[in-house]
Parts: C-alpha cells; sequence; structure tokens
DNA sequence: TCCTGAAGTTGATGGCGTCAACATGAGTGT
DNA sequence: ACACTCATGTTGACGCCATCAACTTCAGGA
C-alpha cells in the first residue's frame, strides 16, 4: 500500500526524492508542493494523496537529511586511526565535532531542514529524529569515561555541553558570521573544540601535552 | 525627512512597532506586509514608500530585537554585586550567558527575527547588528584575563567558544528539545556554564573551589 | 461483470509579495 | 495667493503559494 506501483509509478517516493534535493538547494522554505508537483510532472494536489500537508512531507525529508548528517559523522569517526587509548577517544569526539559543523557549513539547506521546526510535528517523532546524532555523541563521551579522561561525574549530560557548542558554532558561522574567512573558521573551531577537551581533561586531572589533539593550545 | 509628520502621521514608524510585536509573537514569518497594513490602517502597498521589500522592514526590526537582547544581559548584569574581583569576572560571564539563554526561551519571536538570515542583508550591517552584544562578551572575557583567571593567550577569540556554547544551548532548547521540563533545563545550562568556567581555570591552573559559581561541580 | 475505493485531476478560495498606474495633498518658489 | 511638484497612499493587477471540494479514472476483489 506504501510503496506499490500504481497509477504514477511510486508518487510518493519521487515526491519525497524531489522535496530532498529542494530542500538541499534551498531549505525548508524551498520546498513546495506545487513546484514538486511540476517537477515530477503531476498536477498540484497529487501530493494531497500522500501528506495531509507540506508540514508532513518536510518531516519525512528532515528524516533523511538527519540521516545524511548521521552518516557523515559516521564516516569521519571511522577515519580515525590512532591506537592510543586517550588520544583515540579524545579524537573520536573532536572528530564528531567537525563532521556536525562540516556538515551544516557544506550542507546549509540539509541541516537547516533537519532542524527545522514543525509545529504540527509532535515532540516525540521530533526527538525521535534527533535521537541518533545524539547516541553517537553519547558513546563518543563513554568513551572518553572509559579511558579516564573524562570523569563519571561530569558525564552527566555531558551531550548538551558538546551539542551546544558545535550546534551554536554551527549556526553562528553559517548567519552572522557567514563569510569569515575559511581559514580563520577552521582555527575557530580548534578553539572551540579544545576548549571543551581542556574542560574535560580538568575533571580528571589529566595533563594534556600540547600538540596533543589540536593546533592551538 | 524621516520623522515628520504627513497623510498618516508616521507610517513608517507605525509599520515598524507593528511589525515588531507581529516578530514577537510569530517570529519572522510571521511578519506580513499586508497584514500590518491591515493592523495599522492603511492600504496594502503603503508600505513600499517606505521599505523597496519586506526584508529591509525585517533587517530594523532585527535591530530592535538584538537591542532587547543586548537590554537583557545588560540589565543582568548590572544585578551582580560580587565583591571579590575573581568571582565577580566569573559570575559576570555566566550571567552574560543566562541572559542570553534566558531571551532566547523567554523572546523567541525576537531571538529568531534577531538572528533570521536576510538574503537581502548585506554582510556589513548584519555583522554590525549582532556587535553589541560580542562586545559585551568581549569585556566580560576581559575581565577573566584582568584578574587572571583566564590565560591572555586563550583570550584570543574566546567570544566563539562562549557564544557558541549558549547559542547552541538556546537553540537546541527551543527547538528539538522544546519540551525538557525546566528545572533539568537550569541544570542543564548550569553544566555548560560550568564546563565554560573549568575549561578556563585550566588555563591559568586557577584553583576552583566548589560551590564557588555554580550549583554543579 | 460490476463496483468500490485509492490515486490523480480540475477548479475554486483566500493568502502572500510585488509591480504599475493613478490620486491626493503638503510645502515650496514665484 | 497660486500653481506645481513630489512624497505619500490607493487601486488593481500578476503570479506565486497551501488547501478544500468535487470530479474522473482505473486496478483489483466480490
Amino acid at each position: 500500500m506504501s510503496g506499490s506501483a500504481y497509477h504514477h509509478g511510486d508518487l510518493r517516493r519521487a515526491l519525497v526524492d524531489a522535496a530532498f534535493v529542494a530542500a538541499r538547494s534551498e531549505g525548508p522554505e524551498g520546498v513546495s508542493i506545487r513546484e514538486l508537483a511540476r517537477r515530477v510532472g503531476v498536477s498540484h494536489n497529487a501530493a494531497y494523496r500522500h501528506f495531509a500537508h507540506r508540514d508532513e512531507l518536510l518531516v519525512e525529508v528532515s528524516g533523511l537529511a538527519m540521516q545524511a548528517l548521521v552518516d557523515a559523522m559516521e564516516e569521519r569517526l571511522a577515519r580515525v586511526d590512532e591506537t592510543d587509548g586517550v588520544l583515540r577517544a579524545r579524537r573520536r569526539l573532536a572528530e564528531i565535532g567537525r563532521a556536525y559543523v562540516s556538515f551544516a557549513l557544506g550542507e546549509p539547506g540539509l541541516f537547516r531542514v533537519a532542524f527545522s521546526s514543525h509545529p504540527e510535528m509532535d515532540q516525540t517523532s521530533l526527538s525521535a529524529l534527533a535521537v541518533r546524532p545524539y547516541t553517537l555523541l553519547g558513546e563518543a563521551l563513554d568513551g572518553l569515561v572509559e579511558v579516564g579522561f573524562l570523569s563519571p561525574s561530569a558525564r552527566v549530560e555531558a551531550e548538551m555541553t558538546c551539542w551546544s557548542a558545535v550546534h551554536g558554532f554551527a549556526l553562528l558561522n553559517g548567519n552572522p558570521l557567514r563569510d569569515l574567512p575559511a581559514e580563520e573558521r577552521e582555527l575557530a573551531l580548534d578553539r572551540v573544540l579544545a576548549a571543551i577537551d581542556r574542560s574535560y581533561a580538568a575533571t580528571t586531572g589529566s595533563v594534556i601535552t600540547p600538540g596533543d589533539v589540536f593546533a592551538v593550545a
């Protein structure tokens, strides 16, 4: 009933796909039911057989965008080849942050659609959407605790701190600071990540040898 | 020429005022030229004698919203009555963060309009808008350096770190985490602020006596 | 074979931003 | 005192949008 062939072929999927490319290049507000219908070669209103309203379609696209973000994070995580336990855990956390920011700045449309608020959307499905990046981050933090770099007591909801820093950085650099030179931005991100790293080290009195993980002290 | 009386009285101001209240209750997308015209008792299109397009009006409102944010921060800063130098500087920084978050969550419409992106808007005026909160934050950070809590080398662009953390926290709590219980949210913010504090202390080897500034260790 | 219900279409309503053409009237130069 | 000009406002249009209601079509089961 959802994926079978009918008049069009598979309109629902076609619409979602088209919406994804539209959102990718123009963000959520660039997704127009009518435009999609035109693009897919179907009459306006056809979409309403599959989505109650525009927001329902956007939620679907949000899911895909979020998935793309997760993929980017996982791909980058997989590249960490550090063998020393502590360094590895710290680098993994940093890579999550880098992947997040790089996705936000490289795919602004998708990023915005992933986090765009849909008033119609019930809260549960909303947080369910963001759950995967959250757990990914959580695992990295658990890793830090395991190697003794982050104290268990500071571990509590450490997700919030990391996520806030990186999310804020991504948004500020996408908007008010949008034309900061890439070099400066890179450096600034290093500093933010270093600050988090330093903050965690302080919870266990771990020593950070300069140049350990980050270029900046 | 800008503030004189004419047909309407002072349409430009009236429009901006109406736009402000609209933005306050519904955010940037709730600001409609036609609706404002109706509200002000003037014909649609009248606004176009004062603003080239909708975005130009929104920029004006952004400025007001940003000003409101700054006011909130300054008001809160003024309330810090700590006498001990180090504690005072640390608390001032924390208060800036709290004011920022509290404004973002208490006035979501204004906050969003303050930071909404206006494609038509040239970059210079955009960053000029955000300059005041930025300098306010900068002054607080300078204070931390003066009392020896933050090392001068870590001072470099520390604005970015603070601003990112707090901005991200505000947005996450306004959107995906929008119905987190207020209590938990408060605690989470404490933790974020404590992490920053800790991170700065680490740059000078300053000792943090528990319960110094924040409830959480 | 028919007929039902899902999938798609047509046409309308009311919203929006914006352009062009017109109306009005306050303030200035003579 | 008068006429003229130009800023300010108005009317009416265009094309976009989301969405509703009423239709057609047609595939698959009784």
